[in-house]
DNA sequence: TTAGGTGCAAAACCTTTGCACACAG
DNA sequence: CTGTGTGCAAAGGTTTTGCACCTAA
C-alpha cells in the first residue's frame, strides 16, 4: 500500500498550485522556497508515482526535461504550451483521439499513448517577440 | 560555410540507412561497428546541424533521449513509433495539421511547432507482450 | 513491529564544451 | 594559410539508485 506522507501531500499540493507544467527540479525549488525540507529524490519519486497513478500528466520538454502537471484524472486531453512563458492551455482533443486511434489501428498498433502536445508561442509572447523567426 | 567532411557524410548516410528514429548514441555505435572511428561529440554536432538545417527530424523519446531521423526536407509529417522494437511508421497528418493550426489559432498561439508523434506498440510487439497493461 | 518512504550522496545517463590538432577550401 | 571541424576528456544537467534511518499503519 501507498503511505500518506506529508511529503507526498506537499508534492501533490505544489502541483495543484502550479498553473502549467513544471519540472521536477522547479517543483523541488518551489517547495524548498516554501519551507519544505523535502528532498529532491523524494520529489522525483513522488512525481513518478503520481504520473503512474494517473494523478499527474507528464511530458518531455524539447529541452529534455520531464514536465509534470496536476491532471484531471478524468479525460485524456492535450496541451498547448507556450515555449516562452510556459503558459499552458488544456485542449479537448476528441478529433485527435479518434484520429490517433484510427491511424494506430490501421498500422496494427495498440496501446497508443498518443503524445499530442503542441509547443508554440502564446498571443502575448507573440507580440513581445514579434512573428516567429525560428524555423 | 559548412565544410564537407567524411564524418558529416557518414552521419548522413547512417541516418539514411536507418529505418526509423535513432538516438545519437545508437548512431554512434552503429558507425563504430561499421568501422568508422568517428567521435561521439562529432555525431552530436553533425546531428544537431542536420536537424538545424532541416535535413533531419528530431524528437524526444519518452526515455529522455533525442531521436533523429533522416527526413524528407519536404513535408511535415508525423510518426507512429513502437515503444518496444522502435519500428517507425511515417504518417501523413493532414487532418492533424489542420486541427493543430485551428486550435493554436483559437488560443492566439503562433509558430506552433506541433509535436504529434504517437508512441505505441506495433502489431508484432503487441503479440509478443500481450495487450497493453500500462495506462 | 514492520514494510515502505525518505534523505543524502554517489552513480548513471545523455549531451555539451574547452582545447589542441587536423584538414577542407 | 585560415578558419572550421574533429577528437578526447572533462564538465554540465537531469534522473536514478544504494543504503541507513525514520515513520506511518
Amino acid at each position: 500500500m501507498k503511505r500518506n506522507t506529508w511529503q507526498r501531500e506537499a508534492v501533490r499540493e505544489a502541483l495543484d498550485d502550479t498553473e502549467g507544467f513544471i519540472s521536477a527540479q522547479a517543483l523541488h525549488s518551489s517547495l524548498h522556497a516554501s519551507g519544505s525540507p523535502i528532498g529532491l529524490a523524494t520529489v522525483y519519486r513522488a512525481l513518478g508515482d503520481l504520473a503512474a497513478t494517473g494523478e499527474a500528466d507528464s511530458l518531455q520538454s524539447p529541452e529534455g526535461e520531464a514536465l509534470y502537471r496536476a491532471c484531471s484524472t478524468t479525460g485524456h486531453h492535450h496541451h498547448l504550451i507556450c515555449r516562452n512563458c510556459g503558459l499552458t492551455v488544456e485542449i479537448a482533443a476528441d478529433e485527435v483521439e479518434v484520429w490517433a486511434k484510427r491511424v494506430a489501428a490501421e498500422h496494427g498498433f495498440t496501446g497508443a499513448a498518443h503524445v499530442v502536445d503542441v509547443f508554440g508561442l502564446c498571443a502575448n509572447c507573440t507580440k513581445l517577440l514579434g512573428a516567429g523567426p525560428s524555423h
